[in-house]
DNA sequence: TTATAAATGTTATATTATTACATAGTGTTA
DNA sequence: TAACACTATGTAATAATATAACATTTATAA
């Protein structure tokens, strides 16, 4: 179970806003789309996309300098990434596979470095974008 | 094997400056290191990089938004790349390791999604900043 | 209450990357 | 050689992404 969180007056209206989108998000386009909410500044959404980040609400899409709502809701895996991106469409999903995130979390322990973190990006096509 | 290019001027001059850095290199930083061999513009550094990175001879550590010489001179793997990123001193090596890469490769096969790329980046402390 | 941490508001600025357009070199082939 | 296609270069302007600095307010806890 997430550790549950009271998201204060910007980040939830952020966090909203992109969980309703059901994709990923630019900071500068959740910025306009919550210019009318008096969310005014950059700064103002940063400051909640970087806590939003650090409590596994939403993750970035590193490749994409976008941000996502997490799509495994009763885990705790802000801390272990694994997306697939479709480059025609740029369609986003969260790889939620226990099995990958175990082998990826072993390969770390069995490293001369100890790992606190991974991210993990595929790319392709995704099935509407391939069968046309 | 790894295709041999004919690197132009700019292309030939930027590979250099980042192979040499040993390490990660930012798009600015290396305009700054440029310029005195005639480089002047973010441009000319962006097109080198885009075509260094396009054949495989560096590639883009995402989360940083730097560019690193291809550790694995011998391979082609640009498009399944993989690397560990110390938080502390931000030094970064490229994974080169079989079996994970095959293990990723064939875990995107499995996929409904056919993937023909994948980029893992691994966090935490180098065993330098560990041990302090 | 008093102190502390977390969040907000605002302005300015830094950093990263691309658009648009003109020119020059390189290799292929008619 | 001439014509062509392709790649690379030069330059200016601008777009897109992100942070610094400082003042103020709100929430939480001792
Ligand atoms: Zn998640
Ligand atoms: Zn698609
Ligand atoms: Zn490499
Ligand atoms: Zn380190």
């Amino acid at each position: 179970m997430q550790k549950e969180h009271n998201l204060s007056k910007n980040q939830k209206i952020i966090f909203d806003l992109i969980d309703k989108s059901g994709g990923p998000m630019k900071a500068y386009s959740i910025l306009f789309n919550v210019q009318k909410k008096g969310i005014k500044a950059p700064l103002q959404v940063y400051r909640a996309l970087d806590k939003l980040v650090e409590i596994g609400k939403i993750h970035k899409i590193e490749s994409r300098n976008a941000f996502i709502a997490c799509q495994n809701s009763s885990c705790q895996i802000s801390k272990a990434t694994a997306f697939s991106i479709c480059e025609s469409c740029e369609d986003v999903s969260e790889i939620s596979n226990t099995k990958l995130s175990k082998y990826l979390s072993n390969f770390a322990d069995e490293s001369g470095m100890k790992y606190s973190k991974y991210n993990l990006e595929f790319f392709g096509l995704c099935k509407k974008c391939k069968s046309k």
